[in-house]
DNA sequence: CAGAATGAAAC
DNA sequence: GTTTCATTCTG
């Protein structure tokens, strides 16, 4: 009688922990309209809830009964969002199949061994009598029923970002408001956006640090990157324009990461000719409904932390430092652990404009930066190396790392310096000093 | 081998 | 309850 919970042992990892499918386009939508539901949602679904449905229910014996059931409140909804899903144009579909493709390749990343098997039930069933929906109309509305806090019909909320939804396909939980406690302000909410259903980056977490000034560039690197990808979208927001990208080469990274960077088109930094150079000293960043930014980053001047051909499960950490504040050392100590370095010596990956190439040619990035602060304390160094077959400290601290991260590490909260520590490494986020 | 059937994915 | 995808079963 236990929850029909039935753990198949997936074959990804021995550690046995189930892992779940990658959700498809449908299943998305859903996730996301059911937090974005329209102010007279209730009554649609007592509406639907009223009218009885043929459902079929395994009889006694073998074969299949057809009764007729009021639908629990998750089924209504689902009849209700199904309705809207096969009401929506191909062009609003493909975003989410968009969505779902990105899903479907970061669980690939993630899970490389991954391979769904499903379990036949059908073949010798007879004792399994533990369905009993019984669930019946009699209580059911056990649901808290989201409270919904908001939007009027199926409009966007234009704040209150949402946690993520689907956190074993993106490795992060990030804060639902990362920067609460700080300066940062939301732009009005733009107009003539899609309805909900549509429209999977939601603008929950767009802020401009008023801090600093908009960049002048800001405009021509929109164009630019524009140029450069079909993948993009645009919206208004009512005070300047600003596209991000959906396509496959999007880098969802932690937003809280990104205080005090720029963001940049995701996958076109590099082609576009290096676009940290147009933002240099300028605060940015586009994030989706997850909190994730949507774009890479990149920095002041050189130092171009984040690769972006580097999808999240390989990218490890890529805290900016505050422009102005600190200065790129490229200088890596040498002979230290040349064991586990790659033949490559790819120095120069985050002086030159050719360290897209050095990634896209490994896939991974393995390499250490070391960034100093003024004072010539380490702000931060990291490196990736996700093969786990290499047993080289270096590599099973990134492995250590990326766990940590993965479990909420610290990145939740206002950083703290020695909240990831390992192997002499101390991953170390400085204050925001702003200007 | 083609098409049907089914499980699993989130809520 | 929904849609989609991958897999397995059936003929």
């Amino acid at each position: 009688m236990p929850p029909v919970r039935r753990v198949k042992k997936s074959k990804t990892r021995k550690t046995g922990e189930h892992v779940p499918r990658p959700p498809n386009s449908f299943m998305l939508f859903r996730s996301w309209a059911s937090q974005n539901l329209p102010e007279d949602i209730e009554d649609v679904i007592d509406e639907i809830r009223s009218k009885p449905r043929p459902v079929k229910v395994k009889g006694k014996g073998k074969e299949k009964e057809i009764e007729m059931k009021r639908p629990n409140r998750n089924s209504a909804l689902s009849i209700y969002l199904g309705a809207r899903w096969r009401e929506m144009d191909d062009d609003e579909r493909e975003i989410w199949e968009t969505k779902a493709r990105e899903a479907k390749d970061a669980h690939e990343r993630r899970y490389p061994d991954y391979k769904y098997q499903p379990t036949r039930k059908a073949c010798l069933k007879s004792e399994d009598e533990s369905e009993s929906e019984d669930v019946d109309d009699s209580e059911v509305d056990v649901s808290e029923g989201q409270p919904v806090a908001g939007p009027s019909t199926l409009v966007p909320m234009g704040g209150s970002g949402r946690g993520n939804h689907y956190p074993h396909h993106y490795p992060v939980t990030v804060p639902l408001q990362p920067y609460a406690n700080q300066n940062w302000v939301q732009p009005p909410l733009q107009q003539g956006r899609p309805r909900v259903g549509a429209e999977p980056y939601t603008l929950h977490a767009y802020y401009h640090n008023p801090r600093y000034s908009l960049p002048q560039e800001w405009m021509a690197w929109d164009n630019a990157s524009r140029s450069h990808s079909g993948a993009q979208q645009t919206f208004q927001t009512g005070w300047n324009n600003s596209t991000w990208a959906s396509g496959s080469h999007a880098t969802h990274l932690p937003a809280q990461q990104f205080e005090g960077c720029v963001t940049s088109d995701a996958g076109h930094a590099s082609t576009s000719g290096g676009s940290e150079d147009l933002f240099e000293g300028s605060e940015y960043g586009v994030y989706d409904e997850d909190g994730y930014s949507v774009s890479t980053a990149s920095y002041p001047s050189s130092s171009a932390q984040v690769n972006p051909h580097v999808s999240v499960p390989d990218l490890v950490s890529c805290h900016p430092p505050p422009p102005g504040t600190v200065t790129v050392d490229d200088t890596r100590a040498e002979g230290e652990d040349a064991a586990s370095e790659s033949a490559h010596d790819s120095d120069s990956m985050y002086a030159g404009e050719d360290y897209a190439e050095d990634f896209q040619l490994e896939g991974i990035a393995e390499d250490t930066q070391e960034v100093r602060a003024p004072e010539s304390e380490p702000v931060f160094r990291w490196s990736f190396n996700f093969d786990e077959d290499d047993t080289s400290w270096r590599a099973e601290r990134d492995r250590e790392v990326f766990r940590r991260w993965l479990s909420g590490a610290k990145v939740d909260d206002q950083p703290r310096s020695g909240d990831v520590r390992i192997c002499n490494t101390e991953w170390v986020f400085p204050p925001y000093e702003g200007n």
